[in-house]
DNA sequence: TAGATTGTTAATCGATTAACAATC
DNA sequence: TAGATTGTTAATCGATTAACAATC
C-alpha cells in the first residue's frame, strides 16, 4: 500500500518538533475536533498495515480530503512533519492519540445495563481508546448482582462511593430520558468530569468544568431518511 | 410554558404557504441536515407539551441557537411561519417530519443481531420516527429462530428473498468490522437504499443512489475525551 | 544538489448573523 | 392601526482551499 524508503529521517528522531507541541490548545476549532478521531482511526490503520510515512497528500486521498485541511488541522497542535518527507505514521499516531487523551487511562461506568448498557459494555471501543470499564450500575434488583462483560453490575446507592474511590473520570448514561438529568446532576456532584450521554435528553452543562457529549442515534437514523427522499426519491410523496 | 393566543391565524389554516414548499430540495447544505433532526426533536416536545405557536427568538432560547438561523433553516423549504405570529407548532412539526420522511413509512432490518443489534431493535426510535423495523438476520445458527423485539431472527440466506418482498428500504449494520463492505455490497444490489452503519468501518458509496449513514460510537467517545484534557486537564500529563 | 513536502500565509468560499422591508 | 415577527437580503465571520517560501 505504501513504499518505504531507505533513508527515513523522521523515524531516525529528527521529526521536527515545534515549540508547541504540547497537547490541546484551547482555540482548536469544533470542526477539527471534531476531525481528530477521524484522524486518529485512519492513522491506526496505517500503523497496523505497517506503514511507516505518509504524505498529506496520500492521507487526504485515503481519507476523501484535501491535504491543506491535514495540514492546517495538524498544526492546531505543531508540526508533526517534516518538510520534503512527510509525516512519520508512528510518531503521528502516537501524537494524535495523545492529544485525544488515549494515554491518559481515563476511566469509566456505565450507568443503567439494559440492552444498549450491556451492548456497549462487550465492546472493545473503550480498551482501544484506553479507556478502562471500571464499573456497571443499575437500578433494577433483576439485573443488579449480574455479571455483564467481567463486571458485576452493582445498585445505584453504591455510586457515589465507587466514582470518588475508583476516580472514575467517564460516566456512560443508558438510561431512560426522564432520569438523565437529575443522574448526571448526582455524577457532577460526586466528581465525574464527562457525561456520555444515550439518554434521549440534550443534557446540559449544569458545571462549567462537567463536559458533555450527547449521542443522538435517533438524528443520525433521521438523517439517512432525509437523504433517502431527498433527491428524486422513489417512494410516492404523501404531502399535499 | 407558551401563552395561548386568541386569535390563531395559523392554526386557522392561513399559513403562508410558499411556492416551493415542497420537501427537501436538494440545495440543502449539509449544516443544515444535520440541524433538522434537532428541529424535529424540539417541535415534538412542543407539540406534545400543547404549544399551539412558537416564534424564531423563542425556539432559539429553548434550543440554544439564534432565531436567524433558524429562519434562514427553515426557509430552505419554504415558509412555514406568518409574519407577526410566528410559527404554528403542529404545521411546523408536521412540515418537517415530512422533510424527514417520517410520514414515507420506510422500511428497516437490522443485520446482526448481537448485543447492539438487538439493543436496537428493542428501542422505540424507529416507531417514533415513522421507521417500521420489519426483519433481523444473523448469521449464527444459535441466534436464528429466537424472537427479538417481537420479531424472529432469521438467517442471512434468506436475507435476499425477503428485502425484495418486504420492499426493505434501509439496512442496519450491526456486524462485525470486516463482514460491513461485503454485506453493504450485497443488500445494494438487493435494492436496499439505505445503509445505517455501526459496523466499525467507513463505508464508502457502492451506487450514487445509495446512501450510507456511518455511525462511529467510539469518535464521539474520543471527542469527550479530548475535551476532558483540553482545559486545565487535571489528569497529570504523560507526554514528554 | 534537486525533489518533495511541510508549515504558514493569503484567497476563497460558505455559513452564520444582523438588518430591515414586507406583512400578518 | 400598531406591534410583532417573518422572509430575505446584506454584512460578517469562520472554515476551507490554494499558494508558496522554508527546509528537509
Amino acid at each position: 500500500m505504501e513504499r518505504i524508503t531507505g533513508t527515513d529521517p523522521a523515524a531516525a528522531g529528527i521529526t521536527g518538533a515545534r515549540p508547541d507541541e504540547s497537547a490541546s490548545p484551547s482555540g482548536v476549532s469544533d470542526a477539527v475536533k471534531k476531525r481528530l478521531p477521524r484522524y486518529f482511526r485512519y492513522l491506526r490503520e496505517l500503523e497496523n498495515a505497517g506503514v511507516r510515512r505518509v504524505s498529506s497528500k496520500k492521507l487526504a486521498e485515503l481519507m476523501g480530503t484535501t491535504a491543506s485541511q491535514i495540514r492546517q488541522d495538524f498544526n492546531c497542535f505543531g508540526g508533526f512533519g517534516q518538510q520534503g518527507y512527510g509525516y512519520n505514521v508512528s510518531y503521528l499516531y502516537g501524537k494524535i492519540s495523545s492529544i485525544l487523551g488515549v494515554t491518559k487511562g481515563y476511566r469509566a461506568v456505565i450507568v443503567g445495563c439494559g440492552n444498549l448498557g450491556r451492548a456497549l459494555a462487550g465492546s472493545p471501543m473503550f480498551a482501544n481508546r484506553g479507556v478502562s470499564l471500571v464499573g456497571l450500575f443499575d437500578i433494577s434488583p433483576e439485573i443488579i448482582g449480574k455479571t455483564v462483560a467481567g463486571l458485576e453490575v452493582a445498585g445505584m446507592d453504591r455510586i457515589a462511593e465507587f466514582c470518588r474511590e475508583e476516580q472514575v473520570d467517564i460516566a456512560i448514561l443508558t438510561i431512560p430520558r426522564d432520569a438523565a438529568e437529575d443522574t448526571a446532576a448526582m455524577l457532577a456532584e460526586i466528581g465525574v468530569r464527562g457525561i456520555w450521554n444515550f439518554a434521549n435528553a440534550e443534557l446540559k452543562r449544569l458545571q462549567p468544568e462537567l463536559k458533555i457529549e450527547n449521542v443522538h442515534l435517533g438524528d443520525s437514523l433521521m438523517k439517512l431518511c432525509y437523504e433517502l427522499g431527498s433527491d428524486s426519491g422513489s417512494k410516492t410523496e404523501d404531502e399535499t
